[in-house]
DNA sequence: GTGACATACCTATGTATCTTAGGTATAAAT
DNA sequence: ATTTATACCTAAGATACATAGGTATGTCAC
């Protein structure tokens, strides 16, 4: 049984808003950010995060920079400017998403 | 396709705050209310909405009491105590979420 | 020197939670 | 009379993950 996480919809959010922040990662890399971050909170399964760096390599967000260190590979990847394009859309969408539960859960009263 | 939704994975805590706040209602009443107090940005869609409300029912977090109005039938459906607990639970869940997302996206820088 | 654990990449399958798309029927509005 | 709103429902398809594997290199304790 998987079981679902309450960050389900945001993990692309989060991978480029990291590559945003931090700069060029590799993707081992991110999710021990993402963990420590997150204080163990959020960690982001390696089975999601690859196929979301290669969907988001494809559509032209990211791209890649193949280094060796020693005799193993690090793909380091870095945002591009389609990519800050769509980082600030999906921001937009998630601050919206955060208001209206705000809303939801915390309402302010409105006389 | 199906476009997915970022409440995706909150459904079920909305409606047992909904249900808490506002009291027993019914299906459709909970379509409409949720719309309403979000100013539209969430409409929760019947084919998620009814198999959430049996599943809560099959789990004693709501009971349900049947009503008619003229020919038509409304199921009112009230949260239970253990409703009331898995509320409280769902609800520390998001909360803590909604933190991390913040500190994700909005850092409070930490020296 | 070997066993365990961390690093670093990857993919295939299963699944929870939806959206879409239908269905039935009554009531109100135009 | 036709459209729209109300009110219930379910089946099939889609998404975005989690789970569970795989390969290989590097490091550390014993």
């Amino acid at each position: 049984m998987s079981q679902p996480s309450l960050y389900r919809g945001n993990l692309t959010a989060i991978v480029l808003q990291l590559l945003e922040t931090d700069g060029r990662m590799y993707g081992y890399e991110i999710t021990q950010k993402v963990k420590d971050k997150t204080n163990g909170s959020l960690q982001i399964k390696e089975g999601a995060l690859y196929p979301i760096l290669h969907k988001l390599e494809a559509e032209n967000f990211l791209t890649v920079e193949v280094e060796k260190v020693g005799k193993r590979i690090r793909k380091y990847y870095k945002i591009t400017e389609a990519g800050e394009k769509e980082r600030i859309s999906q921001l937009a969408a998630l601050k919206e998403y955060m208001a209206t539960m705000e809303q939801l859960f915390n309402p302010k009263l409105s006389y």
